[in-house]
DNA sequence: ATGCCCCTTGTACGTCGTACAGTTGTCGGA
DNA sequence: TCCGACAACTGTACGACGTACAAGGGGCAT
């Protein structure tokens, strides 16, 4: 992995650490690791970022830029902010393992006070004052982030397990239990286990989430 | 610390736990500072729990079981959804470090399979297929342990910094922006620091998400 | 060639989870 | 009264982690 023909940059860590996150989870992305992906020394990563927790932030920062926001058209304000929350889940989905991560950055990067003014704005449009707008917004950008979080099975933002090994268990788990006791669920459990990751789940829960909005905007 | 006059429990471990996580965050939750603060040697942890991930389930576990699920009414089932989730957050919410860790243990616990059974049936009533019925449920409880978790300005289930000096620099932040360019998120900033923790909020984005329910039932 | 500054290395420390083996306290049957 | 057996705990050690601190090299303008 050593490619230590030219010098390192900041946005190739970013990018290496991305890769290595998605591939291996969140809990692979460290100092040494880095260093070693790149061939280097672990001090190394020391000059391109303070610690680690700003490597951190630049992840999340690289993430929130990629968000392709649509163009501020002038339809309704409902089909707008659908339209900027599908946006978002698009960006992040295919990084699970740092999803986590962008909600402490979403108003201190660029891109996502970006996204957030919009988002404020179509709310305030909805007919919310400044203090509900603010606490629906924070709560819709918490939702898309959990929403594009890791599978349950694995558990978002909760690493260092095997992830096929913690499926499996709970497969077998499910198929233990009482029909009798747990009707529900049991009818359901092939779906629980499964519903994460198809485009029916993003679609049906991003109008629940849409839907919500309107349904509380008069009150 | 060390009170070491009985015999070590699981209980009591993971009560300490909690409240270690409850004052100083789950990054403080440690097999050594666990075994410090009860007077005894790291490797002890080991005899009742067999590593720290189960410690953590325990930790999950016993939050789950503290949810005080309203008795099966029969009321309509929006009103019933609703109490439900209340008793949720309302279970959580005091303890905002751990929130992250309960979604992995959701179909595992007896109260978390409980819990499920509840929703899922509600849901069902509503008129829910199968399959979108796991998948509403799925979101529900995802959205009920982020809307229970820590102050984004902290960020949820992001530990490992020091809240007060994370909070104040966002709040610098935000007072730089240029209203000009960012009117409603300046125009919110109070707001969006503040907004977590109050009653409203959860009040708010709990109608929120029973609406949201209600307005993707036929579809 | 020389000096400077950007980038990298080397070494070391403290903390973490935990494997492995040994030690104690307690208690029921002889 | 003694005695093993078992439950609960101790002691030591290892490898991985983040990172402080100081020293080194290598390309560029002079």
């Amino acid at each position: 992995m050593a490619k230590r023909n030219v010098r390192l940059t900041r946005d190739a860590i970013v990018e290496c650490a991305m890769t290595l996150a998605d591939a291996e989870g969140l809990e692979a992305v460290t100092i040494r690791r880095l260093a070693q992906e790149n061939g280097v020394t672990p001090m190394a990563m020391y000059w391109h970022f303070n610690d680690k927790d700003a490597l951190l932030d630049g992840l999340a920062d690289h993430l929130i830029s990629s968000v392709k926001l649509p163009a501020p058209g002038s339809g309704p304000w409902d089909v707008q902010l659908r339209e900027i929350l599908e946006a978002f889940v698009v960006a992040v989905r295919p990084h699970p393992a740092l999803a986590g991560l962008i909600l402490r950055r979403i108003l201190i990067a660029d891109a996502g006070l970006e996204l957030a003014e919009r988002v404020l704005a179509l709310l305030g449009e909805a007919g919310f004052t400044a203090e509900k707008t603010a606490e629906v917004g924070t709560f819709l950008m918490c939702s898309i982030i959990t929403l594009a979080a890791a599978d349950p099975a694995t558990g978002p933002h909760v690493e260092g397990r095997d992830a096929d090994e913690l499926h499996r268990r709970k497969r077998a788990h499910l198929e233990t239990l009482s029909p009798a006791r747990y009707p529900n669920v049991v009818a359901a459990a092939p779906a629980l286990l499964n519903c994460r990751g198809q485009d029916d789940y993003f679609a049906l829960n991003l109008d629940l989430l849409v839907q919500g909005v309107r349904g509380i905007r008069r009150s």
